[in-house]
DNA sequence: AAGTCGGGGGC
DNA sequence: GCCCCAGACTT
C-alpha cells in the first residue's frame, strides 16, 4: 500500500480509497479527524517525545500523565540531557506517577540510546523493541507516530473496541487473546495510514467505546457491532484473571535530630525501588506501641530515643496491596551508633528526595507542623 | 501462565 | 468495593 503511506498528511483526500479498501479503518479515521482531542505529544514527530510520552501514559490516563509530560519536557528537552541526569533526578521528576520502572527504564535506555546508537533514537521497529521499559505496544506506538511504520496498537481501548465490535469474547489476557486481537488489528491497519489508524483506534476507545455506560445510539458503529446486536456491550472485553490484595503492615520510625531526621533507600526488588522512606520494620501483622518500643529497643540501646505519643495511622492502596502504615516518631537523645544505611537529612532538603506518595503525604503535615 | 509493579478516577 | 487506565517485566 505505498500509495496510501505517501500521503498520509492529507489523508482527507483519500479516504473514499480507504473505505473501499475497508469500511472500518475508514469509519475510525474519518471520526478521528472530527473528534480528536488536542494533546501536546500530538503536535510532534520527535521520536524521543512522543518515546517519553508514551511511557509516561503505559496504565495511566491521559489527564493524569499530561503535566508530567509538560515537566519531563522542559527538564529535559532531549534524550541526551535525559542520559546524562542522575536516576535521582529523574525519579524525583517522577514522583507520585507510580509504576517507578517506567522512570528506572526510561533513564537506562536513554543512556543505551547514546552508547549504542549514538544519540539517534532507533528507527528501526526491532530496534525500538530492545530497549527497556518498551514492549509490544510502546514499539508499535513509536515506530507508527514517529515514522509511519505499518505495525499496529494494542492497548486496553483497541481491546475494549475490537471484542465489542467483532463480538470477541476470548479473554484478553490470555496468550490466545493476545494473538487473536493483534491479527485482527493487523488485518485492519493493512488497510489505512499507520499513523492514523493506530491514534484514532486508540483514542474512539478513550472516548467513545468507553469502559461504561457508552453511547452506543450515538456510536458510528451501532448497527454494524456485534455487542449492541447481541446486548453483551458490559461484558465485553473478558478478562480471566482477578486481582488479588495482600496486606502490609509498616511500622516508620521517624527520628528527629535536631533539625535533622533519617531517611532510607529502599534498594530491595519490592514496591518503591530506589525511591526513599523513612526507616521502617515490616511486620506480619501491626505491632502496636509496646511492641514497637521493645522492637526498637534493640536498635537503640539504653533509653538513648524516647518515643512520642500518638503515632499517625494510614492506609495507602496499591492495585496488589493494602499498606498498613504506622509513623512513630522518636527523638535522638543522645549520639549511638546508627545502620550505616540510614542518612540523616536537614529537614529543608527533605523535598530533593524521590519519596512514595504515603511519604510525600506525610512529610507535608510534618514540615507544616513545626 | 501467573504474579508484580502505583496512583487516581469512575461508578 | 471493584474496575480500568495509550503495559512491561519477572518468575
Amino acid at each position: 500500500m505505498p500509495f496510501l503511506i505517501a500521503v498520509s498528511s492529507t489523508v482527507k483526500r483519500v479516504l473514499p480509497l480507504i473505505r473501499m479498501m475497508h469500511p472500518v479503518a475508514y469509519t475510525l479515521i474519518e471520526w478521528y479527524h472530527s473528534n480528536k482531542r488536542d494533546l501536546p505529544w500530538r503536535n510532534t514527530r520527535d521520536p524521543y517525545l512522543i518515546w517519553l510520552s508514551e511511557i509516561i501514559l503505559q496504565q495511566t490516563r491521559v489527564e493524569q500523565g499530561r503535566p508530567y509530560y509538560e515537566r519531563f519536557k522542559e527538564a529535559f528537552p532531549s534524550v541526551a540531557s535525559l542520559a546524562k541526569a542522575k536516576e535521582e533526578k529523574v525519579l524525583k521528576l517522577w514522583q507520585g506517577l507510580g509504576y517507578y520502572s517506567r522512570a528506572r527504564n526510561l533513564h537506562k535506555a536513554a543512556r543505551m540510546v547514546l552508547e549504542k546508537h549514538q544519540g539517534i533514537f532507533p528507527t528501526d521497529h526491532a530496534a525500538i523493541r530492545e530497549l527497556p521499559g518498551i514492549g509490544d505496544y510502546t514499539a508499535a506506538a513509536i515506530a507508527s507516530f514517529a515514522y509511519d511504520l505499518r505495525y499496529p496498537v494494542v492497548d486496553g481501548n483497541v481491546y475494549r473496541f475490537l471484542s465489542r465490535l467483532f463480538g470477541i469474547d476470548t479473554p484478553i489476557d490470555s496468550t490466545a487473546g493476545k494473538k487473536e486481537f493483534l491479527q485482527v488489528a493487523t488485518e485492519l491497519i493493512q488497510h489505512a495510514p499507520p499513523h492514523e489508524f493506530n491514534q484514532a483506534i486508540m483514542e474512539f476507545g478513550a472516548l467513545t467505546c468507553v469502559p461504561s455506560n457508552p453511547n452506543c445510539d450515538s456510536c458510528v458503529f451501532r448497527s454494524s457491532c456485534i455487542a449492541r446486536k447481541k446486548n453483551t456491550i458490559q461484558e465485553l472485553p473478558v478478562k480471566a484473571k482477578k486481582q488479588t490484595s495482600r496486606n502490609r503492615y509498616f511500622h516508620y520510625i521517624v527520628l528527629h535530630d535536631g533539625k535533622d531526621v533519617y531517611l532510607k533507600q529502599r534498594t530491595e526488588k519490592d514496591i518503591w525501588m530506589n525511591l526513599w522512606e523513612f526507616p521502617m520494620l515490616e511486620e506480619k501483622k501491626a505491632l502496636g506501641p509496646e511492641g514497637m518500643l521493645r522492637k526498637t529497643s534493640l536498635l537503640f540501646k539504653n533509653h538513648s530515643t524516647t518515643m512520642h505519643d500518638k503515632p499517625s495511622k494510614a492506609r495507602h492502596l496499591l492495585s496488589h496491596q493494602t499498606l498498613h502504615a504506622v509513623f512513630y516518631e522518636f527523638t535522638l537523645q543522645k549520639k549511638i551508633k546508627l545502620p550505616a544505611t540510614w542518612k540523616k537529612v536537614n529537614r529543608k532538603n527533605l523535598q530533593k528526595f524521590p519519596v512514595p506518595k504515603l511519604i510525600e503525604k506525610y512529610l507535608r503535615q510534618l514540615l507544616v507542623g513545626d
